[in-house]
DNA sequence: AACCGCTCCAACCGCCTGGAA
DNA sequence: ATTCCAGGCGGTTGGAGCGGT
């Protein structure tokens, strides 16, 4: 017997969102605030499923969500934290503010992996490709020069595989953690922190303002959250433009952190790499690593990409 | 201009989990 | 203890946009 639909699905709407749809969840979020996504539909007057509902605001609509790619920066902490976390999309993008499990998601299937292959790296072991690997890739992407979807070439040793599967493993027995919120520490977050990075180098990194590339993604204040009025699906790069909806007022968007616009500041990319010199635990000492060394690359190579 | 193939990403689907009943 | 429900997650898909021929 399976699984009951998360909703009845006769006679709702499925596919890209309209503008229209979009004002009345927007209002009705705001209005209401994120509650029981189950009845959103019904109470914002939408043909769509709740489940709908909640994906379009968290990866869309949101006002706080950054837009445009990747920075460099942002892309390499994807990397480092893929390599710790896994597919953990969610708990990577608890990491970049701004940024969504499904984006960043997109990002690595469209853009990291490929660098990473081309580097000869396994983006899904962060292991080196063997030479044997990249030749076989090699003569793979000659004939398939187009396909990026051919299989993956044999994993580079058995001991390898297990450390994947421990991670897995790892992923289902502390479910328990994972519902956790973003201001707890879960084991692996502090693995992370006593492996890799420290925590507060961590948060260093991913303090929102002065680390993303502003010149990408406009500030939005509260009171230019607009409304977009053009089909959702030729405006998802430009997602907020519009008409302004004169109801919804600043203090009512209590519930998004923005940021203080008299702090914003943009660092030099000199001073952010500083911070990517993580520290390891070796014993009592805590001796500095950098985090690129795992690649056995130099970090200039990927920056060249 | 028309066609084709590729890329990218928004959205969907199915499964899992935690909490309430 | 069990069942049900809602939310969350990760994998996958579909189609718009774009460049090449």
């Amino acid at each position: 017997m399976g699984r009951q639909p998360c909703c009845d699905k006769v006679g709702l709407k499925k596919g890209p969102w309209t503008a229209d749809e979009d004002k009345k969840l927007i209002n009705f979020i705001l209005t209401n605030g994120q509650c029981c996504w189950r009845a959103v539909p019904k109470l914002a007057g939408l043909l769509r499923c709740g489940k709908s509902c909640r994906l379009r605001w968290t990866n869309y609509l949101r006002p706080d969500l950054k837009r445009g790619l990747l920075s460099e920066s942002e892309e390499k902490l994807v990397i480092d934290l893929h390599a710790r976390l896994g597919n953990r999309w969610s708990k990577i993008a608890a990491h970049l503010p701004g940024r969504t499990d499904n984006e960043i998601k997109n990002h690595w299937n469209t853009h990291i992996k490929k660098k990473l292959r081309k580097m000869g790296i396994d983006p899904l072991t962060h292991k080196p490709l063997s030479p044997a690997d990249q030749i076989e890739l090699k003569q793979r992407q000659d004939q398939h020069e187009q396909h990026d979807d051919v299989p993956l070439p044999p994993l580079p040793s058995p001991a390898i595989t297990e450390e994947i599967q421990a991670a897995t493993t790892t992923k289902k027995s502390s479910s328990s953690e994972s519902q956790s919120s973003d201001l707890t520490t879960t084991e692996e977050e502090k693995s992370i922190t006593s492996s890799g990075m420290e925590m507060a180098e961590a948060d260093a990194l991913l303090t929102p303002s002065p680390l993303f590339c502003t010149d990408e993604v406009p500030m939005i204040q509260p009171e230019e959250i607009l409304v977009p009025s053009a089909p959702s699906s030729s405006s998802s790069s430009s997602s907020s433009s519009v008409s302004s909806n004169p109801s919804l007022k600043p203090e009512e968007f209590s519930f998004v952190d923005w940021p203080d616009a008299s702090s914003m500041c943009l660092w030099d990319m000199d001073d952010f790499s500083c911070s990517w010199d993580f520290m390891c635990e070796d014993g009592d000492r805590k001796l500095p690593i950098d985090p690129w060394s795992q690649y056995q690359y130099p970090r200039s190579s990927f920056e060249l990409l």
